[in-house]
DNA sequence: AGCAAGTTAGTTAGTGTTTACTAACTTTTT
DNA sequence: AAAAAGTTAGTAAACACTAACTAACTTGCT
């Protein structure tokens, strides 16, 4: 999926409205109000406003999907690699917040059948890469082996679900990253052998 | 706060059309027809939508109070405690789903201040109460104490919630109770000494 | 080069639906 | 008789979206 200089103008603004005020923030009248030009102008870009949404999460899957990508390319060892994509995704999060509004959103999601697959897609492509980096941890050795990865996956993933769902509820104020790197310290302790 | 036999009635009837397509679906309209008698009738009895959600929270967060109380009552250690705290919690939760879509919801709620207030009161209290299970558990000795309580908390926290999430996104069909107890397995081999 | 035709990206004005909620009246219960 | 709990009929606001039109480019033909 490819997207004009427009579109991507359009995804910018949208994930400043659902930064400003959560989801239902993002009202055709409000996009429209925000890009300076009238509301039909939105349906010369976006078939229809699910369409946006589902453009505003492929937009940001590609840029962390890249981060991410150097970090496993790296030539660091497994527990490194996990310590260094926690980095990178406290660090994104605390640029985007409105990402993380609308990932949180799986519930307001579930009945709009289009969303719910692209942020099931997402979450579990997630989880696929923790649970797979884990394995490699403990093949070469870093990693304890007596818990499966599967279950070390969800550590993994509730603890960062619960740091990020802290500081949003902080409203943004609590330092993520500090949060972030009290975690990895955490999860060093426990899974090494 | 107290309800009439009506009020409960009507919270029922929104955990039901919440529990069927989500947080969305609770309307007036749809609250009257479930409830089959007319839409002003409900404003007899909540004065506004947002009474009857808040309604709908507390009144849960007192069922679950309770049996969280017995079983910190009880003469278990705390980690026996944890783990009949993690089953009561599981076997809740499948028996009303939703629930979960509505403590999920803080994302949609966080602007609307009455709502948010409540969420955010029922998840620090939650967080409180396994704090100091798990400090008293260090105490005893039977919970590992190099890592503080304040971050093993997190660790159970996000398990819990990440187990939740992806039997809702299962489309409430994985096997919650099985996936619990895994969850608690691996917890018990993590904190233990 | 010049011009007709088509495309792109915007406009104004408006539609139909859904929303939470209310006024005014009636029935039922105590 | 009075209070409680229901009714019908309706409102105003918000919502996503559409029809119809237009100004400004781009393209292809002679």
């Amino acid at each position: 999926m490819t997207f004009t200089k427009r579109q991507i103008e359009i995804i910018d603004a949208s994930k400043d409205l659902i930064g400003e005020k959560g989801v239902q923030n993002l009202t055709i009248k409000n996009l429209a109000k925000k890009m300076s030009f009238s509301e039909p102008a939105l349906y010369r870009h976006f078939k229809d406003k699910t369409q946006i949404l589902k453009g505003l999460l492929l937009f940001h899957r590609e840029a962390i999907k890249n981060g991410i990508f150097k970090i496993l390319d790296s030539d660091k060892n497994a527990l490194e690699k996990i310590e260094a994509v926690l980095k990178f995704k406290f660090a994104h999060v605390e640029k985007n917040p409105a990402l993380v509004m609308v990932i949180f959103s799986e519930t307001s999601f579930q009945y709009c059948s289009v969303l719910s697959k692209v942020v099931m897609k997402i979450l579990d492509q997630r989880k696929k890469k923790i649970i797979s980096l884990i394995e490699s941890g403990q093949n070469e050795g870093s990693i304890r082996s007596d818990i499966n990865s599967q279950q070390l996956a969800t550590i993994v993933l509730g603890g960062i679900r619960t740091t990020i769902l802290s500081w949003r509820l902080s409203g943004f104020e609590s330092d993520l990253k500090a949060e972030g790197k009290k975690l990895w310290e955490t999860l060093e302790i426990l899974f090494k052998k």
